[in-house]
DNA sequence: GAATAAGCGAGACGGTACGTCTTGTCTTACA
DNA sequence: TGTAAGACAAGACGTACCGTCTCGCTTATTC
């Protein structure tokens, strides 16, 4: 009974089992197979949701991972940056957080896939953002820093966060044995 | 007597035509559709090559580009570093003219395609560095400001390089409209 | 409720036109290139159907053919054994139609083709035999001659229709000038 | 020392050892294989021949299948007709050793293959005939028994043959269970 | 002996077709 | 109206052979 509340249209509303079921799908099989390897068919199966599901609400396969990135199924649980008043040593334990994530077994293409799927769409690029809580915690991070006189008054933050951030993606895409102090060495890049 | 070394196999020698005619239809067709929309058949159609000819030397789509990344056909003249001394506009006017380079109407998703294809081979990253001369120019410039004291003497070179492209490199995957001094601020980001 | 016997599963149901687009195609080349040259894509395109539609009905280009051959598509229309009551003058007529059919311009290779087609697929044996109606048609004829004395009682039926064909069936292999008589011939060579 | 017999042209001259090895593959293939999955290329590897070699001597796979046919070694030792003064227990022999000859567990599909060889090219349905003997034994034992007054005299005898020779191929095409008395049963249409 | 012609192995080449996979749209039956 | 099931046209995938062609070597004949 659509009782209060509007007009509430005819018919069967949307099925968040079936969303849920999706996301979860993609969120599976993009740890398991990347990116590229993704396929809508895939994503139906295990889901077991049919695939006119899929399209009925998502216009292709980046908007499904952007979805399924804000409602966090890709990524494991992200590191957040530490606030100890030391802005150096803050980013280069975060940096080197980061390094770590990428270097465990199962974690190795996740960047790779993200930043592929970041290629196709800018709305991933924009919610990945997000969901890294890049913009968020970074930029507010370096703005107190900046406050605290830790950094220059005029730093451009943006351009700031996107070459760490861009550094690190750079680094992840190349595979090279992961070296021990690259997290150390990207923030002095920065902080000299 | 075969030349030089070597005991030159019986059989047909690979034909060079076919080679560079694979190469420039790559060239042309990754210009004009990205890479994702890159097909070995396309490739061989445009080349005028079977596909067999196409599989016979190279195991992949991403190889294909790989090779036609080392032989200059993906990108247009690339800008090199000025050296007039002073390291911070040096590096600004080479920041714009990469800027200015992926403004163009044609070159729109030029770097996007790029960073696309080296997610999906190692290979691509690193001949991409090189195509760009980016390790060699950059880096030369970066160690010449280092040796006039205009750097740090302790500056990771090879970080702050990829700080810098990869500041770039979000910069494009954001797709947002072009900010008229985002080199300068990049660079600033950097050196501050 | 569906109708009859039966749930009629969820999902779309086969489509009858794409089925018989097939066939039809199927017969148009199969007259026009015979049975090797005759190839799934070559039915797809001449059908507007796509390959994937062959494939999911049929195993081979053998069964396509198979059923093109129960749905009359392959053969012009068959002669039939005329009943004059005189078996010798019948079966004579019968062959000498079955001699003239193949000695059309166009039917050239269409007996060649069968037997092909034939030893690819045991399938295509048994209904080429219904097709042509020789099982029923013939036999019932010879039959009839059986019980009106014509022939002994004993004349193991099967096997006698199997060599007046098969007599039929290598002349044609043979592909030698038109004996003008060979239908008698063959027919006496039978019964003396 | 061309000494006798014309100019014999320069040059290096036909290998027989390539022409012998050529025929030998083919016979080993025909027999694993069947007609039509054997290969040029297939033959080319297991004779340890060019490619070229082969289509330098022969016109397509049914030449050298034609020519592996005269050089017996496509069929194991072929069945001979005997003569006992008994046409009809004669012919019975024969055609019971053929019916045994196909019912053998590898030489399944051999009469499928052969068939269809003598399909694609008319000079194979002729050299059949003459490897097996067809022609000549099978014809001369029936001469034989018209001259000995157990055949009528105006007895068609190459449409005899052929009947008898048809009756058994279109047996063998339907692949059907061996009946016992095939043999016998085949001879009693012709023979009643 | 050179020079000259084949023959031969190897194998690259432009093609055609294979059978599979995925895309995005559509139809059907049920809820 | 939403949904699972699934058929459909389209088109790329990577593989297998086709028949032709170049190679570098060997073998035989002729000058």
């Amino acid at each position: 009974m659509p009782a209060s509340a509007g007009v509430r249209r005819r018919g069967a509303v949307r099925s968040e089992e079936a969303r849920m079921a999706v996301l979860d799908a993609t969120g599976r099989l993009f740890a398991t197979q990347g990116y590229d390897h993704l396929t809508i068919e895939g994503i139906a199966a295990q889901a077991g949701v049919s695939k006119q599901t899929i399209y009925r609400w998502w216009s292709s396969k980046s908007a499904v991972v952007a979805d399924a990135l804000i409602e966090d199924k890709l990524l494991p649980d992200h590191p957040v940056v530490p606030d100890t008043g030391d802005i150096r040593a803050d980013l280069i334990a975060w940096m080197q957080s980061l390094v770590d994530l990428v270097a465990e077994p199962g974690n190795d293409g996740l960047v790779r896939s993200l930043v592929a799927a970041a290629c196709e769409s800018p709305d991933i690029g924009t919610r990945l953002n997000d969901a890294l809580g890049i913009t968020a915690t970074v930029s507010t991070r370096i703005e107190a820093a900046v406050a605290a006189g830790q950094l220059p008054a005029d730093l451009p933050v943006t351009e700031f966060v996107r070459a760490l951030v861009g550094g690190f993606v750079l680094y992840s895409l190349e595979r090279t044995e992961p070296a021990p102090d690259v997290a150390e060495r990207l923030v002095r890049a920065l902080l000299h």
